[in-house]
DNA sequence: ATAAAAACAAACTGATAGTCTGTTTGTCAA
DNA sequence: TTGACAAACAGACTATCAGTTTGTTTTTAT
């Protein structure tokens, strides 16, 4: 006997669980719903109890892919002393979890055609995107960073530079290569 | 009685222009090939017989609007005087070209996911990325730009803040903003 | 205990990408 | 010029798949 909450919480997760690694392993077209169905355990009548759509579902994957990359970058950031420090780790560790297999094609790959800018754009603004921009007004308020325009501008240029450098290492292979441009990168704004 | 090259040429294009005109609109997923079809006066053999499945189109769609964008850039960097100068103005080119409604969705947005990564970056490779590439190169040699790591590797994340300037602007409606705050970032390597 | 609601099951439907078979039109050598 | 061959095209057909509908089971609240 389990509560309703219980109930929820196991064939959403079964679900989701499943089309983690199927979308990160076929891509979200060439993963059926059928394939999700089974690799869950579920009927097709409990997902779309859950899920309106398979767009949804992939949103709800974007969801707790995001969360772990938050957990990872607190992780990362905690104990670094000076918001420079903080910063450059946060986005060292940004950079090192999307560049996961499991991750890339989901977050960085798919989820832009997918979702659609709009709520693509809504995903970054939930998690990662305010800490990056929060992080760079901190630093640039303390003189430790530079630029010429915002804080906000600038967040947005160096989160499309850190996804290039994901985007561009299709195997994670030259990951140190990467870690030392962005950090060339970030050397340019002292 | 036209030649089999003419005939070819003409529902090549037909096709391509129906297909970048509804992808641009309705997306890649959301344009069904009898759409397709009918925009472009054609029927479902004579496409298949041109192009081997619906991505194939895609691509065809973004190597023609590809070239229109070398077309943009040269004309824009034709008469600059300077590496430095010649980079920005190819660079600006490039970011108002991409920003465009027709053209955003199709090159930025969807064709990583619907081409995949593989071929995604082959299709940058073959067009506008090796130009970046050599001017930064350039600019680097003459001792206008400076940077820590490879020509290649600031290419790729000045490639990446571009596509970040596009993608974060949705309607198009901040460019002159967009513009500046590029600007800002190449100041920042000089 | 029972009514209502949440959760799930599974057959069904409409749309669609890609195939298959056949026809028309152009090419080129003899 | 003609006839064999290939390229270009036409359109019916199929398999697949996302989403719907209808019905059943389990939990919750009164």
């Amino acid at each position: 006997m389990a509560t309703n909450a219980q109930r929820r919480a196991q064939t959403r997760g079964c679900l989701i669980n499943a089309a983690r690694h199927l979308f990160a392993e076929q891509g979200y077209a060439d993963t059926s719903t059928e394939t999700i169905l089974s690799g869950a355990g579920v009927t097709r009548g409990a997902m779309y109890h859950h899920f309106r759509n398979k767009v949804e579902l992939f949103e709800a994957v974007c969801d707790l892919l995001s969360q772990e990359a938050m957990a990872a970058i607190e992780k990362a950031v905690d104990g670094q002393r000076g918001s420079l420090a903080t910063l450059k780790a946060g986005s060292l560790a940004w950079v090192d979890f999307m560049a996961r297999d499991n991750v890339r094609r989901i977050l960085v790959v798919e989820a832009p055609s997918v979702l659609g800018q709009q709520r693509w754009r809504a995903l970054d603004e939930r998690y990662s995107f305010p800490l990056l921009r929060e992080g760079i007004r901190e630093a640039m308020a303390e003189g430790a960073l530079h630029f010429a325009g915002s804080a906000e501008g600038l967040a947005m240029l160096l989160n499309g530079a850190m996804n290039a450098l994901v985007l561009n290492d299709p195997r994670g292979e030259n990951l140190p290569q990467r870690r030392q441009d962005l950090l060339a990168l970030f050397d340019r704004f002292c």
